[in-house]
RNA sequence: GCCCGGAUGGCGGAACUGGUAGACGCGCCAGACUCAAAAUCUGGUAUUGGCAACAAUGUGCAGGUUCGAUUCCUGUUCCGGGCACCA
């Protein structure tokens, strides 16, 4: 009887498909466990081998965990929104919603071919109205949260509002530190400002807070398309399809601000089992970094004052904010005591204003003319005084009036506040502060030309509003090294500090920057950039620092901006070498002027207070010295940007919010789903907006109780619906909730999850955020989703070429292709035979567009060219699964997949070895029937008159070997080597002629996960009943592999020679004996003795010389 | 450019914690069965030299550590993946 797979799969699938035999109950006695692959996006070009890679693996585990009496979740769907749908609707006017259906029921047709143990009740479609409502749901809920810093998670707004009625937002700075108020009054408000607001400047200022938020953002723009461009749609400054030029544009986009949870995304890696590589590819896109955020104010007016600052040589000298008087080096050792001994008060309101809290840089301990002040702040000329216990003697008291009136001489207010009053409450103390710095301001006008102030910033006309240039960077301690400052080109300063004679230069380069793509930017060898014609001032030295930009300082990390340190950087070396200009050496003799110094275990030279220091204590000190002076602070980046979270397309979720008069007001969550509309054309809108702009009726169709206003035109991105179908698996028919949170708490994380390293940062990284946001808000209990991740290598497309001569309808063979000139055509890998060409199939291929072809052939055969590549349609390189199953059969494909080597890597596909497993197949039916019927035989004499008696030692011994081998490798996720071991099994068994059931059927077990039809089909024949699936698997013991002695290897100077069997328990003494007995071992030792015997139990012998 | 992988016979790969390099399969060669072919079965197969025993070489390349390195370290080349609107 013949091994009829065709036969045997068809009748299984049925049969599991009428017995619901993958059907998973949320309710069960057995521990669960939820095997989860990354669900596909339905191409329309259906699934090719790569695809069912992963697959294969997961399906393998989650039978194997059934065995392993484990209730598994194991289910499968679809991420059905996305741009390629939406780009054929627009070349083949075929409706998104009509193609995906079509490519969904192809899908499903193919993945059902390869017997996978899916629960299909659990399906789920992203771009379902009924999983989407949830998707909305959840952007609702992010929409209407926002992160509190203090509790470590995200929040409910209300919460924040009650906040701000009560004490504003002192403790909860707005996280974006380049917010402004209306009116220019910095970030920080107090209760009775947040009550004076209007609704707008209200909901202004909680859209800085809220973890889904709108904001404006750059977007590759093509004019010509009318639309935005994905990165790699972009080539050298064109779109890819057409050529048409892509520039940056700002557009209103909605984000989710991940930046938020970078601390934790990094964190929790620690409590999840990925690959390190997978960890710090995830580290390196948060990319935390810590080091300064430095100030430096401009040098102004501009150019023509340059050489008036005088004393340059005595520190400090050039500082624009020059306030006391010769003896103020002295003073400054006082008010660095102060600083180290602050009283709690001081303390307390310190904390509550530094970094920039009021809007205002705060000096702490500040000369001014002889005096030491506790604050300054002296943009506003506004001084703050605490008392301290000795400040309630007459003496002093006097003193301080004295003061006080001399401050006000040089057009200064001081204010004063009592030690209680601060510690009681620093709100009011704070609110105190603002309301003078209101007043202030207003005088201070008046007080502009005061010569307390010299270089003030904001004294000059031109730079009015111009706080000064800051830039972050990672090693402060390199600050007196700085020769020159570089901004992006798109930096906001940038139009403000250019010079008139520089003019032109810029806006030159600003444009050829802005047609570039960032990853252009990034790659860039060439070093380009321009001179604005501005000078920044040095924070310690005084010295003017020349301001250029150049498109390889990105706008959107850090500031924006950098400090040039040519002597300490790579980038900024190379750049001043270009452009000639001079390097301060700040290394010593460890510069060698040739390249940038990168060891960091070096001291610094030439660098005024940290000459001599190394790099760590250098910037340490740095810092402290820019806190105190005011001009930095100590700062954490990360490279991680907020997630743009809104497309200019229409194939995806449809925003659930309303604009009115500026303000975006989130549905009422009765309304969910607030459901795509069908347009029959898609087109761009007009101004960057979506296709559903074009829809107006669509737009303001659900405004009424609003009272008007228009809906969202832009979509969701293709991450929203993939962000958290894990959830929806386990409850995924649930109308009154994304997921039943019992649901959820008895699911738990994914156990398992395999897909490939593309995600490795996109949809890993927001699912984590995603999870961690609900967590936070209480939807879920766990703060991970996904416990354990496998990544499955890319397989590759294996192209084969045929050579046409030139001119001609002549193809000529791989071999003989340089006799002619020849163009090189892609051909269809399922119609060559390894290398070698079915002629009469490629007559027959394209129909028949080369029937009349002559070919020149080499030993009689057409040889074709073989090249690794991408697996794509276009270069006939794909193969089609459905191909390979119905020519071998799924359980022969589902090996042949597996055996192809190790999951995790990336490999070409090569049909040629299916053979071989499929050959294994019928050897394994072969141990079952022969061609005159059943030949298993039984331990008990009869019924079946094919008594086979006990199993011998050496069948237990195969079997149990077996057993602890598929085990393990299952186990460690080693399905290639797994496969092997049935194959290894199944020859020996085949070589003792060993037909006895009781033997097979343990092998059957094993082989479930591996290949289901077969073993459930032969475990049937055995007469057995139920499911496969949910007979015991076999236990190892190991009693049945037990040696007594093994056979070492004997190596002389570590090359193997000969070797020995040796029982296992013998000591090293008589091994020493026995190898000096040995023959070969006494050829090579040459009559010496050896000068060392090493003896590893269980593995070698090796011999020194 | 930056980040993460990978490289072992003619081919896919094995060698799990530094201990016999090449398991298993493909391909190829030889043989059996057959009029013949297919299928199936048996044997051989890293390279070089040798009838053989055996010897030398050998895990991308160049070094290093070690009694011993495919495995660890340093440098380097090539290939693949990612780099924020492909999914």
């Amino acid at each position: 009887m013949e091994y009829n797979f065709r036969e045997i799969e068809q009748k299984w699938r049925q049969k599991w498909k009428d017995t619901q035999a993958y059907t998973v109950s949320n309710e069960s006695g057995k521990p669960k466990y939820y095997v989860l692959d990354m669900f596909p996006y339905p191409s329309g070009a259906g699934l090719h081998v790569g695809h069912p890679l992963g697959y294969i693996a997961s399906d393998i585990f989650a039978r194997y965990k059934r065995l392993k009496g484990f209730n598994v979740l194991h289910p499968m769907g679809y991420d059905a929104f996305g741009l390629p749908a939406e780009q054929y609707a627009i070349d083949h006017g075929i409706h998104p919603a009509a193609s995906t259906e079509k490519n969904i029921n192809t899908f499903r047709k193919q993945l059902d071919n390869i017997g996978f143990c899916y629960d299909w009740n659990r399906e789920v479609r992203t771009s379902d109205p009924k999983y989407y409502k949830w998707t909305q749901w959840i952007f609702l809920q992010l929409f209407k949260s926002w992160y509190n810093r203090q509790t470590d998670k995200a929040e409910p707004i209300d919460r924040l509002v009650a906040i701000f009625e009560k004490e504003g937002n002192i403790n909860h700075p707005v996280p974006n530190s380049r917010f402004e108020l209306p009116g220019g009054t910095g970030q920080v408000f107090t209760a009775t400002q947040w009550a004076a607001f209007d609704e707008f400047t209200q909901q202004s200022v909680l859209m800085e807070y809220r973890l889904a938020y709108c904001g404006f953002g750059e977007v590759n723009w093509c004019e010509a398309l009318g639309t935005v461009l994905a990165n790699d749609e972009v080539i050298n400054g064109v779109s890819e399809r057409g050529g048409h030029p892509v520039v940056k544009k700002k557009l209103r986009q909605w984000y989710l601000r991940i930046t938020e949870y970078a601390d934790r995304l990094q964190r929790d890696l620690e409590t999840v089992d990925w690959s390190d590589a997978m960890k710090e590819m995830q580290t390196n896109w948060i990319g935390k970094s810590s080091g300064a955020e430095v100030e430096f104010s401009l040098a102004s007016p501009p150019t023509p004052l340059l050489g008036e600052r005088g004393g340059a040589a005595s520190p400090g000298a050039g500082k624009s904010y020059k306030t006391a008087d010769n003896n103020w080096h002295i003073l400054k050792e006082f008010g660095r005591e102060n600083r180290k001994n602050p009283t709690p008060a001081e303390d307390l309101l310190w904390q509550h204003i530094r970094n920039n809290k009021l809007g205002f840089k705060v000096r702490r301990q500040h000369t001014v003319r002889g005096y030491i002040v506790d604050f300054a702040i002296l943009e506003a000329g506004l001084i703050v005084e605490l008392d301290g216990e000795y400040h309630s003697e007459e003496q002093q008291r006097i003193y301080d009036e004295a003061r006080t009136d001399f401050l006000k001489e040089l057009g200064l207010t001081l204010i004063r506040f009592r030690n209680e009053e601060v510690l009681q409450n620093v709100e009011e103390v704070i609110e105190k502060i603002k309301i003078a710095i209101q007043e202030q301001k207003q005088n201070s006008v008046n007080a502009a030309g005061l010569p307390l102030l010299p270089g003030e910033k904001g004294s000059g006309d031109e730079a009015a509003g111009v706080r000064g240039l800051r830039v972050y960077t990672t090693r402060p301690d390199t600050i007196f090294g700085v020769d020159f400052m570089v901004l992006a080109p798109e930096h906001e300063l940038v139009e403000q500090i250019t010079t008139p004679d520089q003019k032109a230069t810029v806006d030159e380069y600003v444009a050829y920057v802005k047609s570039r793509s960032e990853r252009e930017r990034m790659a860039e060898k060439k070093i380009s950039g321009c001179f604005t014609g501005a000078y920044a001032v040095h924070p310690f030295t005084g010295k003017n620092i020349p301001i250029w930009i150049s498109e390889y300082v990105l706008a959107g990390y850090g500031t924006g901006a950098i400090m040039a340190v040519p002597a300490g950087d790579e980038r900024d070396h190379k750049f001043a070498q270009h452009f000639g200009i001079p390097i301060t050496n700040i290394f010593g003799d460890v510069y060698t002027g040739e390249e940038a110094v990168s060891d960091k275990n070096v001291t610094l030279y030439n660098s005024g207070f940290i000459t001599g220091l190394p790099v760590k204590e250098a910037s340490e000190e740095v810092i402290h010295a820019l806190e105190e002076n005011g001009d930095g602070v100590r700062k954490i980046n990360y490279k991680m940007r907020d997630a743009a979270f809104s497309r200019q397309r229409y194939w995806g979720e449809p925003f659930p919010v309303i604009w009115k008069d500026g303000i975006a007001y989130p549905l009422d969550e009765s309304e969910l789903p607030l459901e795509l509309p069908h347009i029959d054309e898609i087109k761009p809108g007009k101004d960057g907006e979506g296709p559903l702009s074009n829809n107006e009726g669509w737009l303001t169709s659900f405004s009424p109780s609003f009272g008007g206003g228009r809906g969202e035109s832009s979509t969701m991105p293709g991450y929203a619906g993939s962000s958290w179908y894990f959830l929806r698996y386990m409850d995924p028919h649930n109308d009154a909730a994304f997921c039943d949170r019992k649901a959820s708490d008895y699911w738990n994380q994914v156990d398992l999850y395999i897909g490939g390293t593309e995600h490795a940062v996109g949809h890993l990284l927001y699912s984590r955020m995603w999870t961690k946001a609900l967590y936070d808000l209480g939807y879920i209990g766990f703060f991970e989703p996904f416990k354990k991740l496998v990544n499955q290598g890319m397989i590759q497309g294996s192209s084969r070429f045929v050579y046409r001569v030139r001119g001609t309808s002549k193809f000529v063979s791989h071999g003989l292709r340089n006799q002619y000139e020849t163009d090189q055509l892609h051909v269809d890998v399922n119609i060559v035979d390894g290398v070698e060409l079915d002629i009469e199939a490629f007559k027959k291929w394209r129909n028949g567009e080369y029937a009349n072809t002559e070919f020149i052939l080499e030993d009689g055969k057409y040889i074709c060219g073989v090249e690794v590549e991408k697996m794509s349609k276009s270069k006939f390189n794909t193969v089609n699964p459905d191909d390979l199953v119905n020519k071998y059969g799924a359980d022969t494909f589902r090996m042949y997949e597996m055996f192809l080597g190790p999951v995790e890597q990336s490999k070409p596909w090569d049909t040629k070895g299916i053979e071989g497993v499929h050959r294994f197949l019928k050897k394994l039916w072969r141990l079952f029937y022969d061609e005159n019927g059943p030949i298993w035989t039984d331990t008990a004499p009869s019924p079946s008159e094919r008594a086979g008696g006990e199993a011998t030692a050496a069948e237990l011994k195969i079997l149990h070997q077996t057993i602890k081998k598929i085990e393990d490798d299952t186990e460690r996720f080693s399905f290639n080597t797994g496969v092997s071991a049935f194959m290894i099994a199944v020859n020996e068994l085949t070589e003792l002629q060993c037909h006895k059931k009781e033997i097979l059927e343990n092998i059957l077990v094993l082989l479930t996960p591996y290949a289901p039809h077969i073993a459930e089909e032969l475990w049937h024949q055995l007469g057995n009943s139920g499911s496969i699936l949910d007979a015991p698997y076999p236990k190892f013991e190991e009693k049945y592999v037990l040696e007594t002695s093994k056979t070492y290897p004997v190596a002389i100077n570590g090359k193997t020679r000969t070797e020995l069997n040796l029982p296992l328990d013998i000591t090293q003494q008589e091994v020493e004996k026995l190898v000096q007995e040995n023959d070969i071992v006494l050829k090579w030792l040459e009559g010496k003795p050896p000068k060392k015997v090493i003896y590893v139990k269980n593995r070698m012998i090796n011999v020194v010389v």
